[in-house]
Formats: structure tokens, sequence, C-alpha cells
DNA sequence: CACACGTGGCG
DNA sequence: TCGCCAAGTGT
């Protein structure tokens, strides 16, 4: 029998939590039944496509990578153009690459076992300070915290940490690691970011309904909403460009991959000018054009909203004849434009083109 | 440490 | 319409 005098704050606090949790767990695809644990690579998986990306985004795209390649021996083997291919639309592609130099890395250091330590997971491709902790916790049930934005907000409420973001984020990660329970580390680190989702949200948080509400300092002193705190954003430039939609004799359209780091790196793209603040000039577009060809300005423009930039895109519509020049790029009929790796901007862009000027 | 890096949903 | 934000990592 426990002594009550020797249970600790952190105790209560971390037991409190895992009770709501057992109340309100949530079923997703990525969560294994109660009293069981999700193998790595799925766990390893579904924390990639999290990364900075909702719930909802992911779970088609998780169900769709692990019915294609069943285990992290599959990814490792796959090109890494079908990994990028099927993870079009996702966004933020270095992890795409990262995920599949990572399975490889799994396949070649560790035998195609993911390692139980945190310190060689973060030592994998695109597996982070986050990431490692949260698949030591969640896949093998190692005493590790998994301090992502839910639990940086959740945590920086309850302890009243006024220090902004992101110079806050160390000691965040000491709180956080002090909580940890010797006892379902898995659990608690979800149940913490169940809470940041659910409960502890950024605006009107639900604080009646928290199982830390009698903890929480900021609650007390009046200053949920406002925590954590954070520095003010800069202004978002913006940038324009022209992309040229060239059909060949048999109404074939023009696609080029791009470079393989960067902005939408190893993906796809309708060819462009470069993207700068200052509108091209008409010489200026030409010169950028893969072929040469008689334009037409499509009436309308393509915009798109980047993390640190907004684009606008004008069209450019151009005819060659016979086929196209393969040295110029890939070649594809408008119906087989899903077979490639265009994201979310180049699926716009052939959106407006199919529109105005058809295929 | 600051910045690059996508996308879609929501108030 | 528009700003904010979502299970961060790499450089």
């Amino acid at each position: 029998m426990l002594k009550t005098a020797s249970i600790t704050k952190q105790q209560v606090l971390s037991g409190e939590l895992l009770t709501w949790y057992d109340r309100h767990r949530r079923v997703l695809p990525w969560r294994a039944p109660v009293g069981q644990r999700t193998e790595p690579y799925a766990v390893w998986l579904s924390e990639i496509m999290l990364q900075q990306t909702t719930i909802a985004a992911v779970i088609p795209y998780f169900l769709r990578f692990l019915d294609r390649w069943p285990t992290i021996a599959d990814v490792a083997a796959a090109p890494l153009d079908d990994v990028l291919t099927e993870w079009a639309g996702l966004g933020y592609y270095a992890r795409a690459r990262n995920l599949h130099a990572c399975a490889r890395a799994v396949v070649e250091r560790h035998g195609g076992i993911f390692p139980a330590d945190r310190e060689a997971l973060k030592a994998l491709p695109g597996i982070g300070d986050y990431t490692s902790g949260a698949i030591s916790a969640i896949a093998f049930d190692i005493p590790a915290a998994a301090v992502d934005g839910n639990a940086e907000r959740a945590l920086s409420r309850v302890f009243a940490v006024e220090t902004p973001m992101p110079a806050a984020k160390p000691e965040l990660r000491r709180i956080g690691e002090s909580l940890v329970p010797d006892d379902r580390p898995g659990d608690f680190a979800q149940a913490l970011m169940d809470l940041g989702a659910t409960i502890c949200t950024p605006r009107k948080p639900s604080c009646v309904l928290c199982p830390w509400r009698e903890s929480c300092q900021a609650l007390a002193m009046g200053i949920v909403e406002s925590l954590p705190r954070k520095v003010e954003k800069t202004v978002r430039p913006h940038r324009t460009g022209v992309a040229f939609w060239v059909v060949d004799g048999s109404g074939a359209v023009l696609l080029r991959r791009r470079v393989e780091k960067g902005l939408l790196g190893g993906m796809m793209e309708v060819p462009s000018t470069g993207w700068a603040a200052a509108v091209p000039s008409l010489a200026a577009a030409k010169d950028g054009a893969p072929v040469a060809a008689e334009w037409r300005v499509l009436p309308g423009q393509v915009r798109h909203v980047f993390t640190h930039f907004e684009l606008t895109l004008t069209i450019w519509a151009g005819r060659v004849a016979g086929r196209g020049d393969p040295t110029a790029g890939v070649w594809v009929k408008p119906d087989r434009l899903g077979d490639y790796a265009l994201p979310s901007l180049m699926m716009k862009v052939v959106r407006h083109a199919l529109g105005k000027a058809g295929a």
C-alpha cells in the first residue's frame, strides 16, 4: 500500500490526467485498444504525419500508407518517388524524404527493427526531440516525455509559465519530464496531447471540464487564454510568378521535377519562372519559359499561402506541335496527373488551367 | 537561435 | 476575407 505522504504533486497530476484519459480516450487508427501497444512502425508513421498536421488530414494518408506498405521494410524497398506521390497533398515534403531515408536507415542500421532507445531514435532522419519521446513512450513504454505544442500549452498554463515561446520550450520540456509516470508513460503522453487538443485549447478552453482545474495556476490567476505567451508575428511577404501550361500535339501536358531540397523539394511541378517580389516583365517571363511557344495569358490567377510567403501565379498557356520534347520534362495526359507527386499548389494550377484552357 | 518548410479548417 | 493554428525537424 502506498503511503499517502510519499505521493508527490507530480504523481497526483499524472494520476488525474490518466484517470481522465481512461474516460475520454479517443479512438484513432494508430491507437491500440486499451492494454495493448501499437507497433513501432505504425507509431512512427503516424507521428511523422502528425507533425504540424491535423488528425483529420492525416487519417486517410495513414491508412493508405499502411495498406500499400505494411512494414517498414516495404517503405525502405519502395522508390522515393512512390513515397512522394503517396504523400502529395499532405505538405512539408521533407517529412516524406526523411521518412524514406529513415526506413532505409532502420533496415540498414537496425535490421529493420526500430531501436527501443530514445537517443538511437533521435539519430534517425526526421525524428527529433518530440518524436523520439513519442515513439519511446507509445511504442515501447519507456518513461519519456513527448512535449508537443498541445502539451506545451497545457503545461504553460498549469504551471503559469510566462516566458514567451519559443524561449520557454526547455522549461516546459523539464516540467513535462517531471510528470512522466513510470507506469503507462505512453498513455500519459497521449493523454497530455489529447488534453491540449480537446480541453486546454488555444481559445475558449473548457476549464470546467479539465482534470487539472484545481491545480491550474493560470486559471487561478485569470490568465489562461494569454498563455503560452509568444512573440509578435512578422508580416508574410508576397511573391509572384508565371506558370507555363504547355500542351503537345497528343494533348499531354509538360511537368518537371523540382530540385531535391528546399521548397516542394523533389516534387513535380508545372514549369514556372522563379517566384519573386516583383512581377516578372514580359521578357523575363518568356526567358523563363521551358519551351518556345505562342503564349496566351489565361484569365484569373492562382493564389496560394505558404508558411512564410504568399504566392500569386499567372498561367500562360501554349501549344507545341507533335510529341513534346522529352528533354524538357515529362509529358503527361491530364487523366494521368494523379499518378504524379504534385503538391496542392500545383494541383490548383492544374485545375485552373484545365478550367480556363481545357486539356 | 531564427528561419525555412505546406496545407486546410475554423472563427 | 483573413489571421491563427496543427502530435516539429533540419540547418
